[in-house]
DNA sequence: AAAAATATTTTGATCTATCAAAAACATAGT
DNA sequence: ACTATGTTTTTGATAGATCAAAATATTTTT
């Protein structure tokens, strides 16, 4: 059995490794992100190594071993149901939940994981937009991108929306904005933070680039 | 701040001291509940001690100070709003809600139990039937007694469960016996220590004294 | 009241997680 | 190449929570 610090440790080893593209994650790095001294992260490597969470290879850093990742996985996937719950159910305010799903995924057990899975209808993003990982630890690999990324005359087909809150998903529903759909984008205004499209053959309109975060698309090739 | 083995030792000082009526707290008890050695507890007594939360008398036991009985009310709070979450929200099964709701107990902040309470429409009492501590840390006084100290051909209702033993949750609800049923006795053996009886107009069945001695009762008038 | 049984406390040890400060190593800059 | 700067590891200490086993105190039985 992990304990919570160990579960803590290899969650952000995962998350920089993930960021940084980096096979082995330095220890001061580490001891930056856990907010303790270089030295305590040192020896927290010895003890993950010793049980098997991680290879620890010494002034190089750390990289999780299966059996770590798995458990690293776990840990991500109840973060970010945590954070839906607290959003979607009991509406706490965006900016709170991280603190408070930080410290409630070390105590939620497999079981009660899966029936708030199930209650909030198996959501594939938490309410930041990221990839909640499925039981297995996959993280649905995105090809899609959001649609502010794109430039003018692009032609798009809606992959997901990243269901927000419910003016949102209202709005998207009225303008046809539903996964399957084809956008062209017609103007892309920076400064003004706003581009103007179509959906399919409907009548154009335009919306914030941050609005337009929240739509993942695909090239329509 | 405490740690969750502080919460959990206050908990049980003040579940012990509520069902024994006695001032005092022998060691020996807490360390039975606790699970852990009699040398354990003790040792804990005096950190206890020096940190404000309860009184220690050597040889005799611990009682808690006014600090530490407002905590351990909190969390009785949280364990019985946990619990009737579980159940009614997410539909765990009634024997495993105490497990759970003990580690969430520990996890969970004031703010995201304010919500809960609210989300719940905040229920006065758990599933078990047991009553849930105000956030001022006052307990519903109940008026009911023990189905043991009943006599034949009594009509009562039931109000709660006491006995968090899973087979014995499993047992009562296998026989209907719940919170808000009716009970007659039909039969009352006190040489057999046993009683014969029925839960609404289910089949009849009997059971130890020691067992009714679990589940109290309102006279249903 | 003495012996036996039970309960509590003490003692000495361990493991986890942490820190501060010193030492060792690595990298970059002139 | 040498020094200054930055990073990582080591060392020695501490606090919390626990155990096993020995010592002490209390209660019950005979």
């Amino acid at each position: 059995m992990a304990s919570s610090t160990v579960e803590n440790y290899l969650k952000e080893i995962l998350l920089v490794t993930m960021e940084s593209n980096l096979s082995k994650v330095p220890m001061g790095q580490i001891a930056r992100v856990l907010g303790v001294t270089p030295g305590t992260a040192t020896s927290m490597a010895k003890n993950l190594e010793r049980d098997g969470w991680v290879e620890y290879f010494p002034r190089l850093g750390v990289s999780l071993t299966r059996k770590g990742r798995k458990l690293a996985m776990n840990m991500l996937r109840r973060h970010r149901l945590l954070e839906t719950f607290l959003v979607e159910t009991l509406g706490l305010a965006w900016e709170e939940i991280h603190a408070e799903a930080e410290e409630l995924e070390h105590a939620i057990s497999e079981k009660v994981l899966e029936k708030l899975d199930e209650f909030l209808g198996r959501p594939r993003f938490d309410p930041h937009g990221d990839p909640i990982p499925s039981r297995g630890g996959v993280i649905p690999k995105l090809l899609s991108k959001p649609l502010s990324e794109f430039n003018e005359n692009s032609r798009v087909r809606i992959e997901s929306i990243i269901d927000q809150n419910k003016e949102f998903l209202r709005f998207a529903r009225a303008r046809k904005l539903l996964p399957g759909k084809e956008i062209t984008i017609l103007k892309l205004e920076e400064q003004a933070d706003a581009m103007s499209l179509k959906v399919g053959r409907n009548e154009p309109f335009s919306m914030g680039l941050r609005s337009a975060e929240k739509i993942l698309v695909l090239d329509a090739c």
